[in-house]
DNA sequence: AATCTTTATCGTAATATTGCAATATTAAAC
DNA sequence: GTTTAATATTGCAATATTACGATAAAGATT
């Protein structure tokens, strides 16, 4: 097969999943590096800080998209990408999350 | 191609990556969370726990445990699979670090 | 309007992932 | 030692991802 079964699992299940699908590959983690130490939200220049061609980062820059991780506006020519602060807000939440249970636990096993 | 060009990357940007990477798929957000869940880290319940074939299942630990996401001991002829804290603090401690710099940023463009 | 600039899309090759049946492995139980 | 139970590995088919050259699209510039 090849094609994930997201149908058998929660929607929070494959949210979660999708941001981080989304964040798993690192020309996609130095994008948002990129964006978040720019302090105008410029373009293109994306591409010349990564050491990929233009349509690889175009493709990459879909799938954040796509994932709700990044936005763009059109200004003239040129597009303007910065991030979706609502989504970081929710990862930050779930793993925040995650900590928390997993302190509670006291790993009495491993 | 098809092949992620990693050593173009910071060692920081890829390990991030690898581990959103293991973490962009349900079926293992809803092990992690299964996980988290049971007080005694038990193990071979995963597979009645998830809509999948038990080697597929395997194979998805398999993933969690290269991005040492889950640690697993042999007990008996059973193995015990836990979460391995540090990994989880580092996602956690990399988002936080996000979202303290989303918010300096005061987004003023889009 | 012709041209330049910027970004997106198409087409395609290489590789990776997902999923499972069949089989192997390993240790307990008998 | 043979059977049983729990996991892992192998092999394979279907699909997805990564990367890039070529080309298209859309607004800016001349």
């Amino acid at each position: 097969m090849g094609a994930t079964k997201t149908d058998h699992f929660t929607d929070k299940q494959n949210a979660i999943a999708t941001l981080a699908k989304a964040l798993g590959h690192p020309a996609r983690i130095a994008i948002i590096e990129y964006l978040l130490k720019v302090d105008t939200c410029i373009c293109g220049d994306i591409v010349n800080e990564l050491p990929l061609a233009q349509p690889t980062v175009s493709q990459h820059l879909k799938e954040l998209k796509n994932a709700g991780i990044i936005k763009g506006n059109i200004e003239g020519n040129a597009i303007c990408y910065c991030i979706d602060e609502k989504v970081f807000a929710k990862l930050q939440s779930y793993f925040t999350g995650v900590e928390t249970k997993i302190e509670k636990k006291k790993n009495n096993c491993c």
